[in-house]
DNA sequence: CTTGACCTTGTACCTGAGTACAGGGTTTAT
DNA sequence: ATAAACCCTGTACTCAGGTACAAGGTCAAG
């Protein structure tokens, strides 16, 4: 059994983050010690391990938890992982394309522009967000 | 001249959204009529429309703030311009390279588990967010 | 000249994912 | 037996990007 201190240590998290996880129902409600210290099963760093890298490839907290919910039940099936997995891919993809969307107005902009050290109020990067405000 | 209230309309946003926009420098500090309402130039319009549009793709507003500032610089050169957007344009970069990082290693996970109807213990997906070392 | 719709300011609140203390209790080492 | 090192709870704060009032001022219509 570790403390919450032992845990952070070993799972390579802040111990506020624990206290943190156990707020939001991320890990389980720990056992006690006589003087009330929290007692963790060591199997908790493999649950962090989980999030951090669940973390890493863009599902939120929120998922993270729904996701640990189904190893717990037993009528989950590997097609309800899958469906978050789905979510998450296309909201991966949405992203790409709008940045794809995006490096291209620029690169056409830039592409427009000469550069150099012409003016600024000749730049046509800055005509084409053509905005006059003062100040 | 358009109110707050009438910029908020055109341009689609709180009208909270816009006071906290001038509070963080995005929009000019607006003229004032004689009973102290706020005057913003028409063209403020389409000053929201580029933020909430270089939002959208991923940018900081702190990143437009600056993007938008160039033009108020008076001794600022194209060149400059194009630095900026050339720094915009490897950040866009460096965000898609992530993204699409993500996307394959979702990819990978879901290619290995063929989802359907298969019990949770046996999720590849879930095994592999428990079982690496590193991420 | 009053009503209602709009505007002003300041301040407080929200989500997500944590982080930082304060003020107290416990355990361990000397 | 006492100090250091750890732990507890609760609360408040961080950052970004807003949103929501409250208390009061202004403007136009009837």
């Amino acid at each position: 059994m570790l403390t919450r201190g032992e845990l952070a240590k070993l799972s390579g998290v802040n111990r506020e983050t624990i206290r943190y996880y156990e707020r939001n129902g991320l890990l389980s409600v720990p056992a006690r010690s006589e003087g009330g210290y929290c007692l963790f099963p060591s199997t908790a760093v493999k649950r962090i391990h989980f999030i951090k890298r669940a973390q890493a490839v863009g599902f939120s907290l929120d998922e993270i938890k729904t996701m640990l919910g189904l190893q717990d039940t037993d009528d989950a099936t590997c097609g309800d992982v899958r469906a978050l997995a789905q979510e998450r891919l296309a909201d991966i993809e949405r992203k790409i394309e709008m940045l794809t969307a995006m490096k291209q107005t620029l690169l056409d902009l830039m592409s427009d522009c000469p550069g150099g050290d012409r003016p600024i109020n000749e730049c046509t990067i800055l005509e084409s967000f053509s905005n006059h405000e003062s100040v």
